[in-house]
RNA sequence: GCGCUCGUAGCUCAACGGAUAGAGCAUUUGACUACGGAUCAAAAGGUUAGGGGUUCGAAUCCCUUCGAGCGCGCCA
């Protein structure tokens, strides 16, 4: 019995209470979804519910007697060998052997897609993450929604959602001049200008744009400085394409903000946000009403001017997501960026949607790197930044992903380089890989020694006996694989991956802890008993478990170290 | 000044309103003639920044004080 089945079940006894009238209680307000955790200590079985703390107070009872209502229907149940009452009213629950081992065979058999749902089958989601100016190198700062950012569009996908990761180039407005200017400067042997770009990447942008194009210097001026401000947007762009593909992180769309403006877009949205009545002029300069929806000032689109605000960029890129069908634009920004959560809520608003459908704006704080118990300062415009791809160089890009998705994105990160590049279990990353090639090199064994063929879906289902799975570390950790898809789940709705790396942490641990206490291989001459095939069902079902929690983290689960 | 986010063990961090707040590192102590020791077992470490409130139950929700980071442009 899988937990979902165990959760299903609890929802038909409660009906079943209600339908003898033993509990008094209207159907809606009965949980649609019966909670089934993992207790926290493992003594009190192998799964608990709340339910009857849930309902007791609808109910008129306390939650120990909604309890007792309960409890009889929930031990008459083919499968379920105990269950009692602990604490507040909390059921705890320990499933037979049998019951409880079925799920091995599930996972082997449901492979890659254990873990998997069809959820969010037929919705379409737009991430939108990093969007960086396209003047420099990827850094620190964008790399943490670079790993976290792919790992939630690999969440939505497992649970059956169309999405689309796109990055926004900003590549409009003075800061290209600037780095325009910036790159011509350094080609011509002269000062870079003040409020220019002084990282160390420019020097060699410029070498680069003169070795493809000896002719560019000869150019007038301003033909010049715009020569070289194209010449080194693309290959800036390239750069940054390049480091995330390194980084497995890629992008379907590349959108860039010129287009937007090419294309019309700019005309279609405001046309649209016309239509919807929130736009007004004031001063000579055209306004969206964004205090309409809890924004605290209004924003500029028009300037007085006639030029446009980079505001006016966002919204009407924002209609042109939702006219190429996305139902949910997500957008995921940097901390220095959160006063941004409001106003792009209102410009949803704005354009006639629902906010709180067909936006979200999700906020990541920043990431601090220390070094020799240093703090390792990052400056876009100083020389000695930490870019992605110092990160990758340094600690790999498995280390470099791992350790930014385990975290939750709201609160700030201190990331220790000197731990982040040990091989040590101070690095959780290796302690879980180590666990899939260490179960990797124990079915190899198997095979060598005839026990059973590598494939684990030619096996034999009926040569497993869960019963011999008596031990108490094989339960914990049936039940650990057995947790793995409520895990994904609440990653998927809460848009936080980082509770699918912790979960496979615990799952390794639960596998080390089995495999130090229980021999599975035959020792000598010894032959392989049912017990062994057992086991062997057991280690393919955690390494299926943990091969397919890394792959939803974009990281990868090595057969050997 | 206003706003957003945050404050948990010495350090880095967990904990979807649930039971005795958990891991790793660091510290101390154990376990290999056995399938990968990149492992396992154990000890120690806490007034969840302080104070109120909400309820069967609060690190979590509300109020407040203190502290930290960030943001408040007809810049991009």
């Amino acid at each position: 019995m899988t937990p979902q089945e165990l959760s299903e079940h609890l929802h038909s006894c409660v009906h079943a209470a209600i339908s003898v009238g033993q509990l008094v209680l209207d159907i809606n307000d009965v949980p649609h979804v019966i909670v089934v955790e993992r207790p926290k200590n493992l003594e009190h079985g192998d799964w608990a519910t709340n339910v009857a703390l849930q309902i007791s107070k609808k109910a008129g009872l306390n939650p120990r007697q909604a309890a007792e209502i309960l409890l009889p229907y929930v031990l008459d149940t083919d499968g379920i060998e105990s269950a009692e009452i602990a604490g507040p009213g909390f059921i705890n629950i320990r499933l037979s052997k049998a019951s409880q081992g079925e799920l091995v065979l599930d996972i082997v058999e449901a492979a890659n897609s254990y873990g998997k749902s069809d959820s969010l089958a037929g919705k379409s989601f737009n991430m939108e993450f990093i969007s960086a100016n396209p003047t420099g190198p990827l850094h620190l700062g964008h790399s943490r929604w670079a790993a976290v950012g792919d790992a939630i569009a690999r969440v939505l996908e497992a649970h059956g959602a169309h999405a689309i990761r796109e990055f926004y180039i900003n590549d409009r407005g003075v800061q290209m001049d600037k780095f325009g200017a910036s790159t011509r400067a350094a080609a011509l042997g002269q000062p870079i200008p003040e409020d220019g770009y002084h990282g160390a990447y420019i020097p060699v942008l410029a070498k680069e744009i003169v070795a493809n194009d000896p002719q560019i210097v000869d150019l007038e001026e301003p033909q010049r400085t715009i020569a070289f401000r194209e010449a080194a947007y693309e290959l800036q762009l390239a750069d940054q394409k390049r480091v995330l593909d390194l980084f497995n992180t890629h992008f379907d769309v590349w959108y860039s903000e010129r287009s937007l403006h090419e294309s019309g877009a700019v005309d279609v949205g405001f046309a649209k946000l016309r239509e919807q009545g929130h736009m007004f002029e004031d001063g000579g300069a055209v306004w969206l009403r964004t205090t309409d929806f809890d924004d605290d000032k209004d924003r500029v689109l028009v300037k007085a001017d006639g030029e446009l605000t980079y505001f006016a960029s966002d919204t009407a890129y924002y209609v042109d997501k939702r006219a190429r069908g996305f139902d949910v634009c997500i957008y995921l920004l940097g901390a220095d960026h959160h006063g941004y959560v409001n106003r792009l809520r209102a410009v949803a608003a704005c354009a006639g949607d629902e906010p709180d459908d067909h936006i979200e704006v999700l906020v990541g704080q920043m990431v601090k790197m220390m070094k020799g118990g240093e703090e390792v300062r990052l400056s876009k415009r100083a020389g000695n930044l930490i870019t992605l791809e110092d990160l990758i160089d340094e600690v790999g890009v498995d280390a470099a992903r791992y350790s930014l998705i385990r975290y939750p994105v709201d609160s700030p990160l201190v990331l220790d380089l000197d731990l982040l590049v040990q091989r040590t279990s101070d690095n959780p990353v290796y302690y879980v890989q180590y666990a899939h090639a260490r179960i990797a090199s124990v079915i190899r064994n198997a095979a060598d020694l005839g026990v059973i063929s590598a494939d684990t879906q030619s096996w034999n289902p009926a040569d497993f006996d869960p019963s011999l799975l008596a031990d108490d570390r094989e339960g914990q950790l049936i039940g650990l694989l057995a947790d793995y898809p409520r895990v994904v789940t609440s990653a998927v709705e809460l848009r936080e991956p980082h509770r699918i790396a912790r979960h496979l942490e615990e799952i390794a641990t639960g596998y080390h802890r089995f495999y130090d206490a229980c021999r599975v291989l035959p020792q000598g001459d010894e032959p392989a008993t049912p017990l062994t095939i057992s086991r062997l069902w057991l280690c393919a079902a955690t390494r299926q478990t943990i091969f397919n929690g890394l792959e939803l983290l974009g990281v990868s689960a090595p057969e050997r170290m």
